[in-house]
DNA sequence: CATGGGATTGACT
DNA sequence: GTCAATCCCATGC
């Protein structure tokens, strides 16, 4: 993606987001599931303001936000908005595309939908960790190409998000309808 | 400096 | 369905 594409609301990103292929090194795989997060809702890092754990939201789009989740996983995020906004996408489940094989040596799982059906299984799957925090998605060890021509139009659901205590009732997670590499089922309504 | 809380996962009842 | 693992970091004394 070019930076301008990150540098729009966060909710459009995120659904625009879907169909995309994250890439590091020779593993990639097809995003099927996203969540927004603002800096104006209380399940946002940002919403605390500028911190040090948050500087990365508030800076450039295009950026990877990685963070330590429950002390064990690490979650990647991609910045939205301009500089000053603190948003971002995060990046929950993957449909697995190249280095599989890799994926499963390092899951320790074989089928194909453990792999990256969550955000924390599919940073491991790919071998991303706190390093790559506040690295170029542009131009860096992370990138996330278009969606191929076969995921245009592909119909996406909005539904709440997952896990999270405050500001539960906002229908901002995306998911590829239908995908059966998803974190969980859905039962949102289409969206545009 | 001590404390508390997670944008989760996998193992177990 | 329940629950513990484990660590970064914000907050408060």
């Amino acid at each position: 993606m070019r930076r301008a594409f990150y540098d729009r609301p966060v909710l459009e990103v995120a659904r625009d987001l879907i169909g995309g292929v994250v890439r590091h090194g020779e593993t990639s795989g097809v995003i099927v599931e996203t969540e927004a997060y603002h800096e104006s809702e209380a399940a946002c890092h940002a919403y605390v303001g500028l911190t040090r754990r948050t500087s990365t939201l508030f800076g450039e789009p295009g950026t990877a936000y990685v963070y330590r989740s429950y002390g064990i996983h690490a979650l990647l995020n991609a910045v939205c908005e301009p500089p000053g906004i603190g948003a971002a996408v995060l990046i929950r489940a993957l449909e697995p595309a190249t280095g599989v094989e890799t994926m499963r040596r390092r899951r320790g799982v074989d089928d194909l939908r453990a792999l990256c059906s969550g955000p924390g299984k599919l940073t491991q799957a790919l071998g991303i960790e706190l390093d790559l925090n506040q690295t170029d998605l542009i131009d860096g060890p992370i990138a996330i190409e278009p969606a191929t021509t076969n995921w245009h139009g592909a119909r996406v659901v909005a539904d709440r998000r997952i896990g999270i205590t405050k500001a539960a009732e906002l229908p901002w997670r995306f998911c590829a309808a239908d995908s059966r590499y998803l974190s969980r089922s859905t039962t949102g309504a289409a969206v545009a």
